[in-house]
DNA sequence: GAATTCTGTTTACTATAATGAACATAGATA
DNA sequence: TATCTATGTTCATTATAGTAAACAGAATTC
């Protein structure tokens, strides 16, 4: 990188594969929606913490935002299981995730394998309206609550939600469970 | 990661490991020695580009300096709607496909699991150009081919390609195999 | 077709990042 | 001792990041 990176094309190409607008992402991030304006078209020279709120406001890693766009766009992206490349997320109750998806490629889909440790539970807050999860149990059993609907799904099961309401993967069983989870973003406004 | 990274620390404990004066650091990096200073004891909030330079001049690379210690978190709110999916299969060769997406929900994405008994293949046509698939081995290890790459993966590792070239997934070991696919058509291209 | 609600951009202003110079403290050297 | 010569910090000023509000264009709605 011989430059400072450039953002503002990383975030304006997020923000608007996921159909946000300015006023969303402002209130999302925190950030004005005139400095967002104008560091998508790189007219100023935001800072650290203004980036970060971006970042968290688009629920992507800082350095996603940071990246440069020179990379090589290959046809192959592998992502091995155990070694350096996947980003490994672990959560205090015994729940683990991993990215799976390189952000590079596509920004309103991101892929995770969740494992539930016995007893353990991933609860979120609800998400914007329009994003859709697909979950698949690769490994064992668990009990997915989402708003009012539940179900208890086990291994080969599929379950697709709307997400706009609380809902949580919860192991009440003895055996890991692994789940393999799609989230897509697809905020089409009503 | 829930607050801006305090990029202090790090900036300082790399300099004076490599017992770098904040003056000698001023000149390489083109930072004047009075904002390093108020950026090591993160009394101001820096540009970007300011730690872009500073990164520049210690060598190293930016996310180096804007990683946190403590380990990021990701939540995802979703909202479902309760609706459950069809299970279809086909058997054909030793390999067996289910289609897990319900195709009403998304046009554009369909997931399968495919399991491949032991030496078994399959082969696909070229798809439409910007086609993309995301596979997830679950079980096993099988090889992939797409036009001219090819790659070994096996249970946890992650893949993604382009398939609008020749491509085929194939087991040849001794064990059943198990791979999630996530198949993504996009008409778009770059 | 005028009014209303969106979109993103530009303006006027405030807060503060960034600078150069002065400052302070410490360790040499004589 | 005093006097250099380093270190990093604080001061006064300038440059600009960031904001709120006004703005203009496009798409809906009445």
């Amino acid at each position: 990188m011989e430059t400072p990176p450039m953002i503002g094309k990383n975030i304006q190409r997020i923000r608007t594969s996921r159909k946000l607008t300015l006023n969303v992402l402002s209130e999302r991030s925190g950030v004005s929606k005139a400095m967002l304006s104008q560091i998508e078209s790189d007219k100023v020279n935001p800072t650290v913490a203004t980036v970060w709120k971006i970042a968290r406001g688009l629920n992507v890693e800082l350095n996603d935002l940071l990246d440069s766009d020179d990379q090589p766009k290959r046809i192959f992206t592998l992502n091995p299981a155990g070694e350096d490349s996947p980003k490994l997320e672990t959560h205090e109750n015994g729940v683990s995730i991993r990215i799976l998806s390189p952000l590079s490629m596509v920004e309103d889909l991101e892929m995770y394998l969740v494992t539930l440790e016995p007893h353990s539970i991933l609860s979120s807050e609800p998400h914007y309206a329009g994003t859709q999860e697909y979950l698949t149990v690769v490994k064992g059993a668990v009990k997915v609550q989402a708003g009012e609907n539940h179900a208890e799904i086990r291994k080969g099961d599929f379950l697709v939600y709307h997400c706009d309401v609380e809902h949580s993967i919860s192991n009440e069983s003895n055996q890991v469970a692994v789940v393999h989870m799609v989230v897509r973003f697809t905020e089409d406004k009503r």
